[in-house]
DNA sequence: ATTTTATACCTAAGATTTCTATGCATCAAA
DNA sequence: TTTGATGCATAGAAATCTTAGGTATAAAAT
């Protein structure tokens, strides 16, 4: 709660770029990682994680696989084919974007 | 059209950042310098841009001017002393948004 | 023993932002 | 005289995120 910074599309492009890293990653752990990794800065509620996952799933870049630890379920999300195409891609935009907005925020530039 | 996608909540940090750069401008205006800043990466559409600019206005970060020019209409906005705080806020929560995505994106850095 | 906290999943309602598609009007250039 | 640039605007849809719940297991604290 309370964190807000998130800017619009980029959260399918974190849960990518984790799972481009990890391999394979349940929706607890990427909140957790997502929290530690940027010390607070950044907190993924569960309540845009869960829907994006599906989405992300639904779109064929994501795989699932069900897992049970103890008596508790995990859900396993992995990337597929496609789904590492679509992360090169997005972090490839993602990167565009950056630099972009590095340059018109940068106080070293003022905009004339 | 075909540009890349604006990320949630920069287009109003945009729009404050080149208003403290600028003093004045009117909404056309905007999208002209934008366009041309970033080569053409950004393209602000007019339907985002007046849409944001009354809310700025609402929110009392805008004042409006209108000018005639001709026989056309052109409304220049201001930050008020309100907007210029809000601009340094926000451009303040940008930038560590930047730092931190840039931290997360980074191919340099696989997240462990 | 029981309450709280952490783990683990989920959805629905609402707000916000942006995109697409339009519309109107002036003016310069082809 | 038609096209393109300038200049404003809105309506409807799409996408994303927040808030606010809900269910359940397991560990830790009281």
């Amino acid at each position: 709660m309370g964190n807000q910074k998130l800017y619009k599309g980029s959260l399918q492009t974190i849960i990518l770029k984790l799972l481009e890293s990890n391999d394979k990653m349940y929706g607890y752990e990427i909140t957790q990682h997502v929290k530690e990794l940027t010390k607070g800065e950044l907190q993924i509620t569960e309540g845009a994680l869960y829907p994006a996952l599906h989405k992300l799933e639904a779109d064929g870049l994501l795989d699932v696989e069900v897992a049970k630890v103890g008596n508790r379920l995990r859900k396993y999300y992995k990337l597929t084919e496609n789904g590492t195409k679509e992360t090169a891609n997005k972090l490839a935009e993602m990167q565009e974007f950056l630099k972009t907005m590095q340059h018109l925020v940068n106080p070293k530039f003022s905009l004339e």
